[in-house]
DNA sequence: AATTCGAGTCTTTAGACAGCATGTC
DNA sequence: CTAAAGACTCGAATT
């Protein structure tokens, strides 16, 4: 079958497949097509990865639009969204308008009102539904990429739930699910009331094995010598291995896939010993550009690791990488110049990044709850190992599990070579996701009475797995209980309706949870804001009287201690305005940034840092140095669990503070033990909550002021910056650095900056006449140009000390990067 | 005397969605 | 009930 055989799609879009190739359709297409995704049916596809799962998603949104209808190409990560809509403008030419909606970054609403085809994240979906997106009622096909994710515990039920009321708003809508293959993909299908496609079938052919003394042993009974040098590890052997190999001229790229972020970087560090004598001349030289590029991203030193390993043409990828440094070394080696990265799953699950050969180092993985290390799930092992095969490199992809004993070997061919992958399980009837769910079902209309409520979760994968009906009746009583409790639902008799409170709690996209610990912690901030002066203080333990009663000394000696122990005064400045205002609590607020970040950190919506050795100590103490800070109850030292938690917190809000008190980047990433993409993710995530916090606030009614702190709070995290530069940040192309530098050379203020003085202005800046010009003009000055103009000494030398060490350090290279 | 090597011990441990309204150095 | 790699430490051997 071929695509000109498909007589629903819009004219033009058959021959343009074939004109990319597509003479003819996979088997898996075929069967697709004859199940009807072409003709509006609904289907599932358990399918291995990279064997055109994407394509059958495109005859079926294709052909829907050519019926007059509008689809839904949900995905599970963001950067899969602009991926698949990039892929999907090819489809422009022909009429078709494709819009992208995720947290990050959205079509703008009413173009996306028009567009033909829509790609969102599935919370984004959710949290589209819950504010009643007025296009959601015209979609008639929708699409689920990585369905098999409804058996994670954290975002599945959202897929899930999401799914069952999209198909509750249109009964007629087609469904098309995406899986990898997995071990009940009929239940899937049944619960879609969807044709099921399975197969096994790949483009290119996957060669599994297990490497064991000097060979691999792949599972259609074929060897390949693979001899280990002494003193070498076999990882090492198999990379180089691969790279000898050269078919059409093409050498062998590989995957490794580790266990930690730390082996990540350590095995990608003693690749590079093996990559860097296998490059060409042209190579090396582009791989020097590269690696300066990506340590021009980020002054720390998970970025300088990294281009060291890239230089030498390897690299490491995992979530502590900040996203520039991510997609840089995923399209180097898309375009074959890395030739091999050490990854975390986050390679595994994220986009496209095939490699000739996958080796699969590590297969177990640290488990907490598990109490040590747990084996990874087969399905997992699989996507993994699917990721191994390049179309139209390779003639075939090999992945590669590594055993030290013959046992091992055989325990791995076992376990996952010859395994079936598991059956994923809806993680629905769980509390914390039922929380959620059942607020913003309720809130948004889809039920009114407990009855209703429970016959719309009947329409779940949950109901369709399980014979317990009671359980999910159960857990929605409880969770029904702790939404009355908390205001959030009113119950009258049977019927349910949500409260205001609940409604924005729900549009919001909070976890109920989050929620309730926000609006008691302003409370709180209020009466004590009301309480003037006399802020209650908890009891400290009997042998801690040296510490000084008086909230000033306190401070202070934090403070001192924190710019004495790093070498820097950016903390201090910090805690002083908490000194000011907490002397003189009469009018001024006692609720600070960092009892705001602490407020939110804590909430389960907030990823928690880690505790290592020695910062339970470390945060111990300051949790009584700002005890005052805190809003809301804190937990008595002796309940073990909830006080750590509560020092975790902590520790979060201390970055969050430091940040939004100018700390370098790098001097974060190393005092927390955190990559730069970390800092994103928690000022993002605080970003949102606080934005949710100020929402709650005003809703609440709370007194102005806290309104007005939340706001700040939220404003100098999303900046970076002190409170004395929000005026400045606040103008177009003034960012934390500059803002500070200008600030340094007396302007203070937009007003300042509008009317200064050019010669300050361009010596603050450091000379550089574009960046100044720009600046003025976003500032409202009339004629920026700076033509003519010299650099104020003062004002350059005020700039240069405002930043110092930093400003020798990447000097070279900010005036290399100017000229480019 | 400084440096290197090695055995034994200690420490640490993956990932990442969401509101709203626009733009870093 | 469960692990393993890397970082660190301390002492001995080497240069």
């Amino acid at each position: 079958m071929k695509p000109s055989d498909v007589h629903t799609l819009p004219d033009g879009v058959p021959e343009a497949l074939e004109a990319e190739g597509i003479a003819e359709f996979y088997p898996p297409q075929a069967a697709a097509v004859e199940a009807g995704v072409a003709d509006g049916e609904s289907v599932v596809a358990s399918v291995p990865t990279a064997s055109g799962k994407t394509l059958i998603a495109e005859l079926a949104m294709l052909s829907a639009v050519q019926r007059g209808g509008k689809a839904l190409y949900i995905v599970p990560l963001r950067a899969l969204a602009s991926e698949k809509k990039a892929e999907f403008e090819r489809w422009e030419e022909f009429g078709i308008d494709v819009g992208v909606s995720t947290g990050n970054y959205q079509s703008d609403g009413e173009w996306l009102a028009s567009c033909d085809v829509i790609v969102a994240t599935s919370e984004k979906v959710d949290s589209l539904v819950r504010n009643n997106a007025p296009w959601i009622g015209d979609l008639t096909c929708v699409v689920s990429d990585e369905v098999h994710l409804v058996d994670d515990s954290g975002r599945g039920p959202t897929l899930e739930v999401t799914l069952a009321k999209l198909r509750k708003i249109n009964r007629d809508l087609q469904v098309v699910a995406l899986s990898a293959t997995v071990g009940n993909a009929d239940e899937v299908a049944e619960w879609l009331d969807a044709t099921l496609v399975e197969s096994d079938w790949r483009p290119i052919e996957l060669k599994m094995g297990v490497h064991y003394g000097d060979a691999i042993n792949f599972d259609d009974g074929s060897q390949r010598e693979v001899p280990v040098g002494s003193g070498q590890k076999p990882t090492a052997a198999l990379v180089g291995d691969a790279l000898d190999e050269e078919v059409d001229g093409k050498r062998g790229s590989s995957l490794v896939f580790v266990n930690s972020r730390r082996n990540a970087e350590a095995a990608a560090g003693r690749l590079g010993d093996v990559t860097a004598k296998r490059l060409a001349p042209d190579e090396q030289a582009e791989l020097e550009r590269l690696a300066a590029e990506i340590r021009d991203v980020s002054d720390t030193d998970t970025s300088d690791d990294l281009a060291d390993c890239v230089r030498r043409g390897a690299a490491f990828h995992h979530a502590g990488l900040a996203s520039e440094h991510r997609s840089l070394v995923e399209d180097a080696f898309r375009d074959r110049l890395i030739k091999c990265i050490a990854a975390t799953p986050t390679l595994a699950a994220g986009v496209n990044t095939p490699a000739r050969r996958v080796i699969v180092r590590d297969w177990r993985r640290y488990d907490g709850e598990f109490g040590g290390m747990r084996p990874l799930d087969v399905l997992e092992v699989h996507q993994m190992m699917g990721r191994a095969g390049r179309p139209g490199l390779d003639p075939y992809g090999e992945a590669v599990l590594l055993a030290k004993d013959r046992d091992t070997m055989e325990e791995l061919f076992e376990r996952y070579v010859w395994a079936e992958p598991e059956a994923v399980r809806s993680k629905l009837a769980a509390e914390p996701a039922l929380r959620t769910h059942v607020l913003a079902t309720v809130a948004s209309g889809f039920a009114t009475t407990r009855e209703g409520l429970l016959a719309f979760l009947d329409r779940t994968l949950y109901a369709s797995q399980t014979d317990d009906d009671d359980r999910l009746a159960e857990v929605t009583d409880r969770v029904l209980d702790y939404l009355a409790v908390n205001d959030f639902l009113e119950r009258d008799g049977d019927s349910l309706q949500a409260t205001s409170i609940g409604h924005t709690v729900s549009r919001l996209y909070l976890d109920p949870m989050s929620a309730a610990e926000i609006v008691d912690g302003l409370r709180e901030g209020v009466e004590s804001a009301a309480d003037a002066g006399s802020a209650t203080r908890r009891s400290r333990p009997s042998g801690d009287a040296e510490v000084p009663a008086d909230a000033d000394a306190g401070f202070a000696t934090a403070s001192d201690l924190a710019a004495e122990a790093d070498g820097d005064d950016a903390t201090g400045g910090d805690a002083e305005d908490g000194d000011a205002e907490d002397g003189d609590a009469a009018d001024g607020p006692t609720v600070t940034p960092l009892g705001l970040y602490h407020l939110v950190a804590r909430t389960p919506d907030m990823y928690q840092l880690y505790l290592k050795s020695g910062d339970r100590q470390t945060y111990e103490e300051q949790f009584y140095e700002r005890e005052t800070e805190f809003l809301g109850h804190a937990p008595s030292e002796f309940d073990d669990v909830a006080f750590e938690d509560w020092l975790a917190a902590l520790k979060t809000a201390r970055l969050l503070e430091d940040w939004a008190s100018e700390l370098d980047e790098d001097v974060i990433t190393e005092r927390y033990g955190v990559g730069p993409g970390d800092i994103r993710g928690k000022v993002d995530t605080a970003e949102w909550l606080l934005g949710a916090a100020e929402q709650l606030a005003t809703e609440l009614d709370l007194d102005g002021d806290v309104v007005r702190d939340v706001r700040a709070a939220k404003k100098r995290v999303e900046d970076g910056v002190r409170e004395e530069l929000l005026e400045l940040t606040g103008v177009r192309g003034v960012g934390r650095k500059r803002a500070r530098r200008l600030f340094e050379a007396g302007i203070e203020t937009r007003t300042e900056l509008r009317d200064a003085d050019k010669s300050v202005v361009l010596g603050a800046l450091r000379g550089r006449e574009k960046t100044a010009e720009n600046v003025l003009r976003a500032a409202g000055r009339q004629d920026p140009s700076m033509d003519g103009v010299e650099s104020d000494a003062a004002a350059s030398a005020a700039a240069t000390a405002g930043s110092d060490g930093e400003a020798t350090d990447d000097g070279g290279q900010a005036t290399f990067g100017d000229f480019s």
